[in-house]
RNA sequence: GCCGCCUUAGCUCAGCCGGUAGAGCAUCGCAUUCGUAAUGCGAGGGUCGCGUGUUCGAGUCACGCAGGCGGCACCA
């Protein structure tokens, strides 16, 4: 016998063997109907699983969140039996639940359309009105190879090989359909519901490996219910509109042509935005104790074989031999030359930590693919800077560092999405024992700057482990943008030295760090999470002075040019017409403020102000609204 | 770079089975001076991404290329 608890806190005892869909009968067959799976002491269970003992049960239904991923992973398994009824000579491979949904990645020779997807989700609803039982079965391992390789299902059984042997094999039965899969799942497919679509169809190797064969990866998305379903395609759609591609159009904040792709030409809108935060972050940075450098933007390619980035990057440098034959390089990081300048006479323990910062300009020859308007351009610009420290500041210079940037993000209000201790990779420089030390060393500094890091293996560059700082795009996809990497490498291999308290020669440590990032991505994140509608520090155009009729057009010029006068970006709008079509206009082009002047305000000497998401104004003088809008406009590190 | 999709006026888009290009907004002109999210009338604007082919005839069909979008791979 074993003991059940129940969420009401009761307890009931059942035989031995029983299944969580004998004991929601036994509850009431209302529930034994609509139940998902068994959730034991934590554990999800299929209904039809015999528990393994005693515990605490609850009967999953549709509502709890938990049997939604698993109502994901159900719909890529319909997905895959549709695709094979339609397709027989498509093999399957893997199909998790992500995000929002799910994948499902097959083999086969001839790659899907979109019409294709259309006929699948069809077929998919059909197998879902089958009803057909889900059921667990455990196989013998080398059975299961045997089994896979002769139906031609040679993904399925490498898979199974690799299942480490202490595992069970489970095969589960999905009609005359199966598949291996861990579970839990369903009791049925009718539970799987029509709350699904397919969205995009996408190439994606197997085993992320590139040189592996190409396998075709349909995604979907799947919802508990239709409402759920809707409001989600809905959020999407929203979210579209907030791109910073079509906003940078709207706003005309920069644009980008095929004869420089991945390089942006910013506009006049779009550079006072970028001027405004580079020179916040300039100030930011210099109060902490940072010196700012310029170093040249190309360079005897000598320097980047000595760095040892010619060696792994040269496929994504610009480059090119000169008429006398020399090799030169456009400058692709700012690393090399920083240490270039740290080398310039002898150094001395007491200079240490240097902190030089550079917004320095670079070119990466980008993979085509890989370009996304101003996400991930070929010219950027980074808020570079390194740190030349000796071991004992290094923990103290990242926490420090850290601080700095989770300051940076809060004053640009942008939300910090995750961050990542990128962690070995197999091509590198520098010992293991240096390796070691400086992952714990990041991963500490970064617990004492309060951030909790998740560890992800073989992504560090070549000479050292990664902190990155992962901001999201509208429409999810994150991305890297502050990065804090320790560095034993560069140092030793550019011969920076300098003189410690014994006289002795010692190397410095270089710590790499960026906060934005690249000015172009964390501008094109900043376009995003506010959607063009920028607070008034940032505005491109603070405020535009708008008149209702000719009258006042001497008024509005004397109120702009006192506006102007006081640091604020004006514009006036002096156009013939009417006041709501100057409104209407400039509420799209998100200008935070709009001031209103008629004959009562000339006659008064005030101005209306619209705010930018309201429908009133408020009515003031125009030095008072001087002084507000002053206030307002003033960058977060300069207020009182 | 790889897979799928897309490319028509400055922008957003319509153009059925191939018969020779259209709307709204924007622009320009005229009228209107009108108090908070679109005033009216009129005009101009297109090598239909580029190239080749099929055809009496191609925006429309086929092939190739380029760029963009969504993924994958890459990301110092």
């Amino acid at each position: 016998m074993i003991d059940l608890k129940f969420p009401d806190g009761s307890v009931r005892q059942y035989d031995d063997g029983v299944t969580g869909f004998d004991v929601a009968k036994s509850i009431s067959s209302s529930l034994a109907k609509k139940a998902l799976l068994a959730k034991l002491d934590g554990k999800l269970l299929d209904m039809k699983q015999p528990l393994p003992g005693s515990g605490a049960l609850e009967i999953v239904t549709r509502e709890s969140p938990e049997a939604l991923d698993v109502i994901r992973h159900d719909t890529a398994h319909v997905l895959a039996e549709a695709v094979q009824e339609l397709f027989p000579d498509t093999q399957v491979t893997i199909g998790p639940n992500i995000e929002d949904g799910f994948f499902y990645d097959f083999a086969r020779e001839t790659p899907f359309s979109l019409d294709d997807l259309a006929a699948i989700e069809t077929r998919m609803k059909k197998i879902v009105d089958r009803d057909e039982p889900i059921t667990r079965e455990v196989w013998d391992r080398d059975e299961a190879i045997a089994h896979f390789e002769e139906i031609g299902e040679k993904y399925k059984a490498q898979i199974i090989r690799d299942i480490p042997g202490h595992e069970p094999i489970s095969i589960y039965r999905q009609g005359a359909w199966k598949d291996l899969c861990r579970g839990p799942h369903l009791p049925s497919t009718r539970h799987v519901g029509k709350a699904f679509k397919l969205t995009k169809l996408a190439g994606a190797y197997w085993r992320g490996d590139q040189n592996n064969a190409q396998l075709q990866r349909v995604y979907g998305t799947s919802w508990a219910s239709e409402a759920d379903l809707e409001a989600y395609l809905k959020r999407i759609e929203e979210a579209e509109r907030r791109d910073h591609r079509k906003i940078g159009r709207t706003m005309d904040l920069f644009h980008i042509q095929e004869e420089g792709r991945g390089m942006p030409f910013w506009h006049p809108k779009g550079w006072t935005l970028y001027r405004t935060v580079e020179n916040y972050v300039r100030r930011r940075t210099e109060v902490a104790g940072y010196v700012e450098v310029s170093t040249p933007q190309i360079l005897d390619a000598d320097l980047w074989k000595r760095s040892g980035h010619w060696a792994k990057f040269h496929d994504s440098m610009f480059f090119s031999e000169t008429s006398e034959g020399e090799m030169l390089a456009v400058k692709p990081m700012n690393c090399p030359c920083h240490v270039q300048i740290f080398n310039q006479g002898q150094r001395s323990y007491r200079e240490l930590p240097i902190r030089m910062m550079e917004f320095g300009g670079l070119h990466r020859y980008e993979s085509s693919g890989s370009l996304l308007g101003l996400l991930r351009v070929r010219r950027m610009v980074q808020d570079d800077a390194h740190i030349f420290c000796t071991d004992a500041q290094i923990e103290a210079e990242s926490k420090s560092f850290i601080e700095l940037l989770q300051l940076i993000y809060r004053e640009l209000d942008v939300e910090l999405h995750s961050v990542k201790l990128a962690l070995r990779p197999d091509e590198r420089f520098g010992t293991d024992e240096q390796w070691t030390i400086a992952e714990d060393t990041l991963e500490r500094a970064a617990n004492a700057a309060g951030v909790e890091v998740e560890r992800v293996p073989n992504e560090g560059a070549f000479y050292g482990p990664k902190l990155e700082f992962h901001l999201r795009d509208a429409i999810g996809r994150t991305w890297q943008c502050g990065t804090l990497q320790l560095d034993y490498v560069l140092p030793e291999r550019l011969d920076a030295t300098y003189i410690a308290e014994d006289g002795q020669k010692h190397r410095p440590v270089m710590l790499h760090r960026a906060i934005l990032g690249s000015l172009e991505r964390f501008i094109g994140v900043l376009i995003e999470h506010h959607a063009g509608a920028f607070p008034l520090w940032l505005a491109p155009t603070q405020v535009v002075v708008a008149t209702i009729t000719a009258d006042a057009d001497g008024y509005a010029a004397e109120v702009a040019a006192k506006l102007k006068s006081a640091g604020l970006r004006v514009e006036l709008d002096l156009r013939n017409e009417k006041v709501g079509y100057k409104v209407r206009e400039h509420s799209l082009a998100k200008v935070p403020v709009i001031a209103v002047v008629g004959r009562r305000e000339a006659e008064e000497g005030k101005v209306a102000l619209r705010r930018l998401g309201s429908d009133g104004q408020s009515v003031m003088s125009v030095e008072e609204a001087t002084a507000s809008l002053t206030k307002e406009a003033t960058p977060p590190d300069q207020r009182a």
